[in-house]
DNA sequence: TCCGTCATGTAAATGGTTACATGATTCG
DNA sequence: CGAATCATGTAACCATTTACATGACGGA
């Protein structure tokens, strides 16, 4: 794949649960080359360099998925304004939960939509079972949001 | 409250939602003094300096938490490994996700002991509806990590 | 021809963690 | 007394994003 079409590629697959900017690809890009672990050809449509995986590349792709270490420190913006909700009022609130409970259910039809993509689709057998459960997840947090969305909503009075 | 009693303070609190560093929290604290969002008074109790929010602090607080723009772009090691996973096989996966539900089933009662001390306390009574609705966030979470790891650990065949 | 997409990159700024240094106080 | 905790801070480092610059190619 290109450096183009590794960005669409996360975009389109795990975006929702990884991403990475062109300003990071590029430069990680020339020195996977460097080191060896990918292989760089001229794309045959002309334009564009097509990157490979090479055997050792493979391996140090395990080494870092297994050794990967804690995520992040959590940043959860609705979590935050809701507990400093009472800065807000719970009008604000409610609404707020309402705008994530809708993009909630955006994710949902999304994922339905990539999970009948991926069930349809030929020669990734061994991959299925990976992908699945991948998109699985996001379908279940999604939904764990609505239905704690629909649980709290009416505990918020009216102002 | 003091510098350390604020990282302590978050740490008890939105710990799982939300989280800074000592690195970060002094020098805000000094540029909030500087503009008089805070003010700060020696401790009763003889070492470190109480900091207080002000009127205008609040005001401040308030409209940041209302202009809190996108969460930053996801990082779920958890995921990126299952996406993957192809590479690491079955085996390691399922080993994998148990590690993902045993933490979780850890939270799930840590949240519990949570919401417990919430509903006991006296005096935050306005506060209680934010503070809970945070917990049953991460509790709501938890439980669903918990279901969908039952759900997809079986559909991984063995090595 | 011109617009949208494909494609590659860089520079600067940012936001934040980590590690370290320092010292006071409390409690066993 | 010594260990743990309370408490404050800084410097280095880091990963990453953002914004920008550039240009080729395909199709309307």
């Amino acid at each position: 794949m290109t450096g183009y079409e590794i960005h669409q590629g996360i975009e389109a697959s795990i975006g929702h649960f990884w991403s990475e900017s062109y300003g990071q690809i590029y430069p990680v890009l020339k020195d996977l080359e460097a080191a060896g672990l990918v292989t760089a050809d001229a794309a045959a449509s002309g334009r564009g360099r097509k990157f490979t995986i090479t055997e050792a590349g493979r391996v140090e792709l395990r080494q870092l998925l297994v050794g990967l270490g804690d995520p992040p420190p959590p940043r959860n913006t609705l979590l935050l304004q809701l507990f400093f909700g009472r800065e807000l009022g719970p009008e604000w609130c409610r609404a707020r939960i309402a705008e994530a409970r809708a993009q909630a259910e955006e994710q949902l039809t999304h994922f339905d939509a990539l999970a009948a993509e991926v069930a349809a689709e030929v020669g990734y057998e061994e991959q299925q079972v990976y992908w699945s459960s991948t998109i699985a997840f996001g379908r279940a947090m999604a939904a764990a949001l609505i239905a704690w969305a629909d649980e709290v909503t009416p505990t918020f009075g009216v102002d």
